[in-house]
DNA sequence: CTAGGGTTAG
């Protein structure tokens, strides 16, 4: 075009803005006053959501001026887009400014900032709700806001009050409130109401299913997702990914291929959020060569995505790759972030790589930006005490210019667990008791640290006063996955229908192991059942039981799945012909999740090795 | 036949 006019350059503008390429926006915006085009009412909006989408600061704040001096700064629709802008790039306090100085201001505008506001969340609320209180014409969007703002805070009961008040609803304004049920509701009552709802969308049951997976209630999850299907309600990707993040939890590896082959066969491709999330179920389903594959299939990775396979290397013992991938990211310019840097320290504490990961610690800052948050001080206290440096772990908690929190105080009780520390254990677990008086797990810890030194006074001290404050340890949880089901075992629990032949099954293998010369070790894991009633306790640990089911369940040769709830930070894998696990898993709580072959049974070696810089609990049978 | 505000996932 020989000389095209305003308009014809707003959409271009608009165009790659909607195509999401918000340089190529501004890029025709500067070739657009180059050529002395003037700029309208309609192209700012435009340039100045481009700001806004890449953080350009400076960039968005000359814009600004250029609105003023075009005597544009009265426009609703521009000055709309600069609260926005503000609110996302500088502050809601800019924003306000904004705000006040609009001689006209209409029902968005009035939304625009009460969702900066509510976008702050915590006692922004307050400020949120004045001006809804204030504007004269609320519409649905603005009523919507208010009910997210509430959700967001964790508020549900206001939440539900504004709710009430809102004289049009729509599916929005229903699933606002489910989104906030299905987070910090008991299931029966967001399943009510859920059922209520004058109609749902998948968004509607996509925030239900995340519900119940984030609450770990794994097993409702799955029939929730069948009953979705049922009803012929099409899965979407955010579907998907919540089922696959169930799968992971309870190592359901059947499911998790079946939603893998769904995802091919329904052609949409890999996203980078759906192929993180598979990297991470096949990780935790212990697949490392099918998380691998999955990862190099990806077409687009993003920090998450190496975080996830990281972590997954990390997690089952594989340290060394796991920061082969962190040197491969780094070749391939892709930034680490906070949790990268977690999953690395994580892989050095694994693999005992004590002066490496004391490095990374060190240089993250001045290497990535990232400054060390309490976590990482944690995975350093990890790192340090798992190698038996304790005083040095003390020293370096000392040193912390963060308040230390439970993850790190936990951090060194653990590993003076480990070592048989008693007086660091006492320091660490009377800052843990403070910080966190409700969690019974560090007393328990206590007790277990004691009864290994023998002190049996303070063993029974510290018993005293659990039973006295009525706390107790967060109960063990096993899972495992039989042809497509999910089964849970607690400690002793008795409910599954088949438990009669689970316990006689227990049985016969505690015979066979009792008679290849293996004893139960009885100091620990349970501090709050009497002596004689500790073996037993022992004996039917929760993940006997799933081990147990999944022999009477399945044919010989057959992978037994099997995940804990508790810790997930080495893994234990029986390798060799055969092996087996009963006791490997009852002395390891650190255990997350193992395969056995359920084809031999005898005990002839039990020993732990760590020389290959992997857990190996050698039990041949 | 040009513009702004509200819901689900790694």
């Amino acid at each position: 075009m020989p000389e095209p006019n305003s308009f014809v350059w707003n959409m271009m503008i608009r165009g790659y803005l909607r195509n999401k390429e918000p340089n190529k926006t501004l890029q025709f915006f500067e070739q657009m006053r180059l050529r002395d085009v003037k700029p309208d009412k309609f192209t700012f909006p435009f340039v100045i959501r481009a700001c806004a989408d890449l953080g350009l600061v400076k960039k968005g704040q000359w814009v600004h001026g250029q609105v003023i001096k075009v005597c544009l700064s009265v426009d609703v629709f521009i000055a709309t887009n600069l609260i926005e802008f503000y609110v996302s790039c500088v502050s809601v306090s800019v924003a306000h400014k904004v705000f006040d100085e609009m001689p006209v201001k209409d029902t968005v505008s009035w939304t625009a900032i009460m969702s900066g506001y509510v976008n702050q969340g915590g006692s922004n609320m307050e400020m949120a709700r004045n001006f809804f209180e204030e504007m004269p014409v609320k519409d649905l969007v603005a009523w919507n806001t208010m009910v997210a703002g509430y959700v967001k805070i964790g508020d549900v009961r206001v939440a539900r009050k504004v709710f009430d008040r809102a004289p049009v609803k729509d599916i929005l304004t229903y699933n606002t409130l489910l989104g906030g049920y299905a987070k910090y509701c008991e299931a029966e009552f967001v399943l009510q109401f859920f059922n209520e709802m004058p109609e749902r969308d998948v968004v509607s049951w996509n925030s239900v299913l995340g519900g119940l997976v984030q609450n770990k209630r794994i097993n409702e999850a799955m029939l929730f997702f069948n009953r979705m299907q049922m009803e012929n309600v099409k899965p979407n990707m955010v579907t998907l990914v919540s089922v696959l993040s169930a799968c992971g939890q309870v190592g359901a590896l059947d499911m998790g291929k079946w939603v893998h082959t769904y995802i091919d066969r329904s052609g949409i491709g890999l996203n980078a959020i759906v192929g993180t999330t598979l990297v991470d179920m096949y990780c935790k389903c212990g697949e490392l060569e099918s998380a691998q594959h999955v990862f190099n299939c990806m077409p687009s990775r993003d920090t998450v995505t190496w975080n996830a396979l990281i972590m997954g290397l990390s997690m089952n013992g594989k340290s060394k790759e796991a920061m082969k991938v962190f040197l491969r990211m780094q070749d391939e310019c892709v930034m680490p972030n906070e949790v990268t840097m977690i999953a690395v320290l994580c892989a050095c504490s694994h693999a005992g790589l004590v002066d490496e990961g004391r490095r990374c610690f060190d240089t993250m800052h001045q290497k990535f930006g990232i400054i060390p948050k309490l976590e990482h001080y944690g995975c350093i206290v990890d790192l340090l005490g798992r190698a038996g440096l304790l005083n040095e772990a003390y020293t370096f908690i000392e040193s912390m210019p963060l308040v230390p929190h439970t993850g790190v105080w936990g951090a060194l009780l653990n590993a003076c667990k480990i070592y048989g520390n008693v007086e660091l254990a006492e320091c660490a677990s009377k800052h843990l008791v403070e910080l966190d008086p409700q969690d019974g797990g560090y007393l328990a810890a206590m007790s277990n640290i004691y009864a290994n030194a023998g002190k049996w006074d303070n063993v029974a001290e510290v018993r005293k006063l659990m039973k006295a404050k009525g706390i107790r340890k967060l109960p063990g949880c096993s899972s495992i996955e039989i042809d497509g089901e999910i089964h849970e075992f607690g400690v002793e629990e008795k409910i599954h229908p088949r438990s009669g032949e689970i316990y006689k099954m227990i049985e016969h293998i505690s015979k066979l192991l009792s008679l290849a010369g293996h004893v139960a070790s009885t100091t620990e894991v349970f501090f709050d059942v009497e002596d004689e009633e500790k073996e037993k306790a022992l004996f039917y640990h929760s993940e006997k039981l799933a081990i147990a089911f999944g022999l009477i369940a399945t044919d010989k040769g057959t992978t037994l799945r099997v995940v804990k709830n508790l810790r997930v930070l080495v893994l234990v894998k029986i390798t060799g012909d055969a092996a087996i696990p009963m006791n490997a898993l009852a002395e390891s709580n650190a255990t997350r999740k193992f395969c056995i072959k359920p084809s031999v049974l005898a005990v002839k070696d039990n020993v732990l090795d760590r020389s290959s810089g992997e857990w190996t609990r050698k039990l041949v049978l």
